[in-house]
DNA sequence: TTAACCTGTATTAGTAATTATTACAGGTAT
DNA sequence: ATACCTGTAATAATTACTAATACAGGTTAA
């Protein structure tokens, strides 16, 4: 897992929850900076994991849980679709030859599991809501202002 | 960072450690899978943070360090060149014509900041000689002969 | 009711990250 | 002096990821 799509998600995500008017994927996709088509399959996986509903034909993405109870666990397991956090990846061909080739699998597995875990804690204790928060944090502290060209966004 | 560097160097630095007789690059590929211009690039990587030593012209890589004193985000650092386990990767070209585009790097770089202090913080509390302690321990579980072919892997 | 825009999805192409391959200049040992 | 080794560079191949394109419907508003 080396792609953006949790990070992608979040933007997603914030987008959804905060744009005063609905935006439609393409528009998502110009914000976020990817494609429109990959945009629409990420909000795919996440209307499919109950996180925000969508209708064909009809720009509105919108939440379909409450901010403050949608933990980041939530959004990366929808996005990436995995139940826990990957961190690391293992080497895929260790040689049955070798006393330590057969049996390096199951240690590399319990260490990156601990690894797993605990950045999979890290993920639990935040939500949507800290986001949104820290956004707007940044959003103060420079200065910008929070609605500009029309206020859509 | 989406390489097999780590779970790579785990295996190479097992094998040093636990080899009865001194292996070559070229054994520890065999080893490990992987190609032996690779691994030697990796051990270099290791001789350079101190890790191993070795020698051109010689077979013969060593533990520098007591393999219980050897944390595995000493591993880590060495083996992928970077001081804190980095676990995801934040998506790339946010627009600035938005306001979320603007401010959701800070965003994004504060919540992956926690996620990879956690996962910082695991690699620490390992050390290699807990690497090698359940390699042995998977090795009398499943009944196999930890010498084998003549003793030297 | 038709024109404009939308989602959802599939297919293919392009790009970037990762590893393999090859090569070779020396060092070391028997 | 022969065989094997490390260290390193350059290039090719592969794989993972994203872009691009296309299109079948759904929806909205003039």
């Amino acid at each position: 897992m080396n792609d953006t799509r949790f990070s992608s998600a979040v933007h997603l995500l914030i987008l959804v929850s905060e744009a005063e008017s609905p935006m439609s994927s393409t528009q998502m996709a110009e914000s976020i900076g990817a494609n429109p088509s990959w945009v629409r399959k990420l909000a795919t996986s996440l209307r499919e994991a109950g996180i925000i509903t969508s209708r064909p034909g009809r720009a509105g993405f919108k939440l379909a849980v409450p901010a403050g109870e949608l933990t980041l666990l939530d959004v990366y397991r929808a996005a990436c679709g995995q139940q826990t956090v990957r961190v690391f990846e293992a080497h895929r061909n260790p040689s049955d030859a070798c006393i330590v080739g057969r049996h390096i699998r199951p240690v590399v597995e319990a260490l990156f599991a601990d690894v797993d875990e605990a950045a999979t804690r890290a993920l639990r204790e935040k939500t949507l809501a800290d986001c949104i928060r820290l956004l707007r944090e940044d959003v103060d502290r420079t200065g910008d202002k929070y609605a500009r060209e029309g206020g859509a966004r």
